[in-house]
DNA sequence: GGCCAGGACACCA
DNA sequence: TGGTGTCATGGC
């Protein structure tokens, strides 16, 4: 624990707390939805997830047992305007089918055990990368995981905390050393660079009027 | 009409 | 380990 970094960190975290906050995340109704919604929005923007989310809950197909037993082919065009749809039906799929297997299809009892070792074996699950895990893991499950994304990478780069090439582990880590074990914090601090992101950060740009760079003495 | 979006994975050297 | 190609829709 570096007391100066944790200083630094949650000086950010208030400032976007105030201007931003409480976000009140993840944008679904279920633990299940925050799982598809992870998987379909790999490099995918938001608004073209919730409109295979509308896809699926009309179909019926927002449920483990649905999705095991729906059709690859039906699935891929539901979730069409998500992008991808080839990929992801069968990323979909992979995932339910190890939930059955390994835990009767309930979510409940995959979260029940250590989260440690269940994020071991999601990471082994086809199509679960990091990102997508940890997002399962805290926004599903409540457990105290930072997920780190494209837009924390950039954000937390560009204001000197993390090298411009870290991988994820090494910023994961970095969060998760330096912050008190929170997962309340952790579920609002990533909703608050989500947000502040979408506002103000683009890929080959700077930030444009980004408060932090003007406010934060890093 | 080009760029980008809340990644993951296979393949390669 | 690091770099590159692939997967694809929809909004701006």
């Amino acid at each position: 624990m570096n007391k100066k970094l944790q200083k630094q960190l949650l000086e950010i975290f208030d400032i976007l707390a105030r201007r931003y906050g409480p976000m009140q995340w993840w944008p679904a109704e279920t633990p299940f939805e925050v799982c598809v919604g992870a998987i379909l929005t790999q490099n995918t923007n938001w608004g073209n997830v919730e409109k295979a989310i509308v896809n699926l809950k009309r179909e019926g197909l927002l449920s483990a047992k649905a999705l095991r037993d729906v059709p690859v082919e039906k699935l891929a065009e539901a979730i069409r305007p998500a992008g991808y749809y080839n990929v992801k039906s069968s990323r979909l799929k992979d995932f339910v089918g190890w939930l059955f297997e390994r835990f009767d299809g309930s979510l409940d009892r995959m979260f029940s055990g250590d989260w440690r070792e269940l994020r071991e074996e999601l990471l082994r699950v086809r199509g679960i990368g990091r990102e997508t895990c940890d997002s399962i893991l805290l926004y599903a499950g409540n457990k105290p995981t930072f997920v780190v994304d494209a837009y924390t990478k950039r954000l937390f780069a560009r204001l000197g905390v993390v090298a411009e090439n870290a991988d994820y582990e090494t910023v994961r880590t970095m969060f998760m050393e330096n912050l008190p074990e929170d997962v309340g914090l952790f579920n609002e601090y990533h909703a608050l660079i989500v947000g502040h992101c979408k506002e103000h950060c683009r890929k080959r740009e700077r930030c444009h009027g980004c408060d932090l760079h003007v406010t934060c003495a890093i």
